[in-house]
DNA sequence: TCGCGGTATATTGTATACAAATGGCACTGG
DNA sequence: CCAGTGCCATTTGTATACAATATACCGCGA
């Protein structure tokens, strides 16, 4: 779609990522048209599209909600990502050409950096590392793999989540990139997912650790 | 969406399985209002919920077009269903309960009966077949794992194809949906995505030689 | 006071009209 | 004969008006 129904569809889910429309909130078409500028038939794709990629839920007489994500469904989709995200490493350590090991050393060496500091950069953390799943996701020559990885990936709860990182956590984050690394260079698969599935589930510990401590602090803001 | 929409979404989404809209073939959102009947509005509802789902493919001008499924698109699609199919028998070995298992059990015997005569009843087993493997989903208790195994499942290829099965594929299906059983009653999750995983790959390999054999055929109808 | 019913209001669904953009085709110039 | 270009037809995008439906609120009666 072009220009009205994208940019509702962008503005939407940014309100939501950023938490300015909170989980559970009811969305109204008029309201959130009024909003981005536009009409309501923008406004309309643009939550379908987003209902689709379960940013938002809709109730049995087709109202709109912002999707709330309980502990279990945390767990549910992780347990899933782990999974499949092992798959993808598998098959793009058989895949993998150089270039893209090189693009993942140098995304890796950045993130390197950005954890080393007393003071980590988060948010620089976060796109390395988005762009590392990214990379291994292109190398493992999936599409179907990489779209319905993509619906797990992208969730609110995810980004809202990962900017609670301890610097610990990052860091562990980095070593087990190297050793994913290690794995892709001699095309080990077995490796390379069983590191990978074991990344995902410390990830999920620690997620699930910031999302608990999140609960203290209701109406978190986008910071 | 209430009445106009659904319908539409219907009647596209049977035009498509049906093979009246080939793959490939362009859809133009007006005349597929006149065909259901109503406004152009629920039709691009619809066209937007079946792109969703991989029915629909859009160019990059933004027009539509029933999706092509080459060989490696099966392959790949499989590859994932094979995975995660065995992931859900796992968690519903250990999850399932009595009814569950009275009820998979009555399915597999209608199988059975649909089978084992001269001409089977193709129909007849894939009804029940859907409902083993719904069933086996809904024991599984993950509501990501079936919504994303619903996009993989619930396709035309999988449709069209599914209906040129002979009767050793037939028998065979309702020989490892008994194995499945046993492994259920015996709790063992292990067994079961085994088995699971084993019967999705065989399913896989008569997919493609009934898809391989459709290219003989062009245009092959809803029959 | 509680339950019920009905009306008012808010919200979504549908149709239609018009605007924008895309693709095809014919025509022109080389 | 080919490439380039401009126009016309088709198709999709957006806005708006109106219809249908669900929710909330208020008053009535038991």
């Amino acid at each position: 779609m072009s220009r009205a129904s994208d940019h509702a569809y962008a503005a939407i889910r940014a309100m939501i990522l950023s938490g300015e429309l909170a989980p559970g909130a009811q969305l109204s078409e008029e309201a959130l048209a009024e909003a981005c500028g536009v009409s309501r038939t923008p406004v309309r794709d643009a939550l379908r599209r987003l209902e689709g990629e379960t940013f938002i839920r809709r109730s049995g007489s087709q109202r709109s909600f912002v999707a709330e994500w309980s502990l279990n469904d945390l767990e549910d989709a992780f347990e899933l990502r782990a999974m499949l995200e092992g798959h993808a490493a598998r098959r793009a350590a058989a895949r993998i050409n150089g270039l893209q090991l090189e693009q993942l050393r140098a995304h890796n060496r950045r993130i390197h950096e950005a954890v080393s500091t007393a003071q980590p950069d988060v948010m620089c953390f976060l796109e390395h590392n988005r762009l590392i799943h990214a990379i291994i996701l292109e190398a493992a020559g999936s599409p179907r793999l990489a779209s319905v990885l993509g619906l797990l990936v992208e969730q609110p709860v995810v980004w809202r989540t990962a900017q609670h990182y301890d610097r610990e956590n990052l860091q562990r984050s980095h070593h087990e990139h190297e050793e994913l690394l290690a794995a892709f260079a001699r095309n080990d698969g077995t490796w390379a997912a069983a590191i990978m599935t074991a990344h995902i589930r410390r990830a999920f510990h620690a997620y699930r650790d910031a999302y608990q401590a999140q609960l203290g602090e209701p109406q978190l803001s986008a910071a």
